[in-house]
Formats: C-alpha cells, structure tokens, sequence
DNA sequence: ACTATCATCCTATCAGTGCTAGAGTTTCTA
DNA sequence: TAGAAACTCTAGCACTGATAGGATGATAGT
C-alpha cells in the first residue's frame, strides 16, 4: 500500500516534471522546439519513458498542457469579473483573457490552434471549456442564447493571436479594450 | 531571347504547379502532410528542385501561398463590399471573409497562423495586409484611428478560426454575423 | 533466504522530415 | 563542334516521433 503510494507518487512527480518542462520550453520557443528528446533530457530519463506517462506522445502531452490552461485561463477571467457589472467587467475579463495569452502563448496555442479535439475529443476539454464560456457570458451580461457572448470570445480570441502576432498597434492595446467595452456593454441601438 | 522566355516559361510553369500543389495538399490534409517530397512527386521532380524555385524552403513556399492570399482575401471582400454601407456592408464583408476562411483553410492558417512575418518580413506582405485592412475599415465606416476596424478584424479571425475549430456552433453562424452588424454599425451609444 | 515475477528503463532502430553537397547530364553559346 | 553554363539527380546529413526487445532492478511467495 506504502509502496504502491510511494510508486505512484514518484510517478506523479514526474509527470508534473514533463509537463512543466514541456510548457517551460513551449513558452520560449514555441511547440516544434519541444521535442521528446529534449523533454526526456529535461526530466533525466530517456525517450521511451514519456510514452509510458503519455502513450499518444507528444500531442497528448499538449493537450494535457491545454486543459491545465483551461483552468487556469477561467480562473484568471472569473478572479479579474469579481462582481463588476457593464463595461467595467467587460474590460476587466477583456485585460486578465489577453494577458493570459501573452503570459503563456504556448499554453494558449495549445488550447486553441492545435487539433487537439479531433483526436481526443475529452469531457474533460469540454466541461472546461464551457465553464470558460459561462465566465465570458457573465462579464457581458447575455442574457440570450449565447450569440453575444460567441462574437465577443471571438473577438477576444483574435485580438490575442493578432496583438502576438504583431498585426496590431501594441500601443493601442487600451483603446482596443474600451472599444470592446463599449460595443458590447449595452444592449446594441435598437 | 525566345529561348530566354520559353526556359522563363517552363521555369513559370514550374513555380506555379509547385504552389497549386501545395495549396491543394494543405487544403485537403494540413501544412503538415505538405512535404517536400510528397512536392517534388507532385510535380515530377526530384526534392532539391523544390529549392531551386524557392530557397527558403518550405517556409518560403507557405509564405508565396499566403501572398497570394492576402490578394484574394481583399478582392473577395472587396467584391462582396460593392457600394453597400451600413449594416449590410459589414454583414457582406463578414461573409465574404467567413467564406475565404472556410474554403481554403490551408491559405488563411499560412496567412495569420504561421509565424512567417518573423523571417520574411516583406514590403509586400505589409502593403497587402493594409490594402485588406483598409476594406475592412470601409466596410464599418471607420472614420478613427483604426483601433475600431482592429477589433472588428480581431473579431471576424476569431470567428473564422473557431468556427473551424469546431468551437462555435456551426448553426448559429448568421446570427453571429447579424451581432456583428449591429455592434460595429453604428456609432456605439454615447 | 532464495527464487519467480513483474515493473521499469535503456539501447538500438525504424520511417519520415527539411535540407544540401557534389556528380552527371543536358542545353546553350561562341 | 568545343567549351561553358544551366539543370537535375543521387546520396547523404542531422533531425523528428515512435517502437521493439533486452537488461536491470524491485517485489512477492514459499
């Protein structure tokens, strides 16, 4: 029983190496610098041994990666909504989703531009992401069938991946925002 | 001369079925089922050909693609804007941009995924990309600073990558594109 | 305490990738 | 027609993700 606890846990633990290593060297030089030779090395073990933690190998570890962030990027959106109300808590979600794909983009890539769903379409990626889809809701208030909130997670989801991707004015980045707190506090002009 | 144009042509001929391979694989398959051999099969050479017309390799051939890209984006849009304005010009432009995304997947994931800006950053890609803007910023009547024609950029990429994605939901589409039409036609109250 | 079993890990290898050097052949030029 | 230039292929490099199979170690049963 010990033992078994103690094996498992010595597993764990590297578990969490890889997938830290993983998001560590993703972070900085993007996913196709993560390869897994390089993560074996970076646990001190060798290659065969990821399979054993990850038997779909490197795009189970991403979606693995991804589904942390999941969590994460809700929580940072929930933390940032408080009990704000209108355009102040549409900002506010607008600032903690745009610094969270900053903060992490190789999370974030593999939350969204990888093709994780199609290979492991989970519960899990789902429930998550739904609950992130509820916090964005919330922050502007739809009270619809979920349209409002589509267009503005889109509208967030590309503002992220074009501000990264050097297409907008980086200083313009605060205007943006109100802009977005605007077209989509109140209900729209008729 | 005559002999300078026909090995010109051939030469032409080349680069064009090089391109039309590779846009027709990444379509179908993804950039990364693109190979350079799977090219060279596809036009009846051998792989060190492939960089003989394009020296930079792959990359260099998914950025020629997106060039091409950029130009039909604009067009499609441009077309689909006509004369319109107001509410319909946007919803128009939607469409057209949704419709590029959908079709040729492969071209729009060079144009914006692939982080080609960082090597080859051109003149070219620079006054393409603003020539799509500025269509965009005529479509919404953008008389600012152009921070209200980013949003709705950032807004039309994110929906076309999550539609995509399988991440909004498929029916709901002409709705989303109607939210866009009120949010972004007007100027927002006060 | 000894042995059989099982989990663990590594070495070696596969097929496939982007890319390049150098030899050989064809084509053009003078 | 001889020399030069352009062209194309073969062969190979250093990588990648992934897997098979043997060696090593820990575990459990008698």
């Amino acid at each position: 029983m010990a033992e078994q606890t103690a094996r498992q846990q010595r597993s764990d633990e590297r578990h969490r190496r890889i997938l830290a290593a993983a998001r560590k060297r993703a972070d900085a030089d993007g996913w196709a610098a993560v390869t897994t030779r390089h993560l074996a090395d970076a646990i001190g073990y060798t290659q065969p041994v990821l399979y054993g933690h990850f038997p779909g190998g490197k795009s189970e570890i991403m979606l693995a990666v991804a589904l942390e962030g999941f969590v994460d990027l809700t929580r940072q959106c929930r933390a940032a909504l408080g009990r704000k109300r209108g355009r102040r808590a549409i900002e506010a979600v607008a600032v903690a989703y745009l610094d969270f794909g900053r903060e992490h983009p190789a999370v974030y890539e593999a939350m969204f531009q990888q093709p994780i769903d199609a290979r492991f379409a989970s519960d899990d990626t789902e429930s998550e992401l739904r609950a992130g889809f509820d916090a964005l809701a919330e922050a502007i208030g739809d009270n619809g069938d979920g349209t409002v909130t589509e267009v503005f997670w889109a509208a967030l989801h590309g503002l992220s991946l074009l501000e990264r991707a050097g297409r907008m004015r980086a200083e313009h980045r605060s205007y943006r925002i109100a802009e977005l707190g605007v077209r989509f506090a109140a209900d729209p002009p008729q």
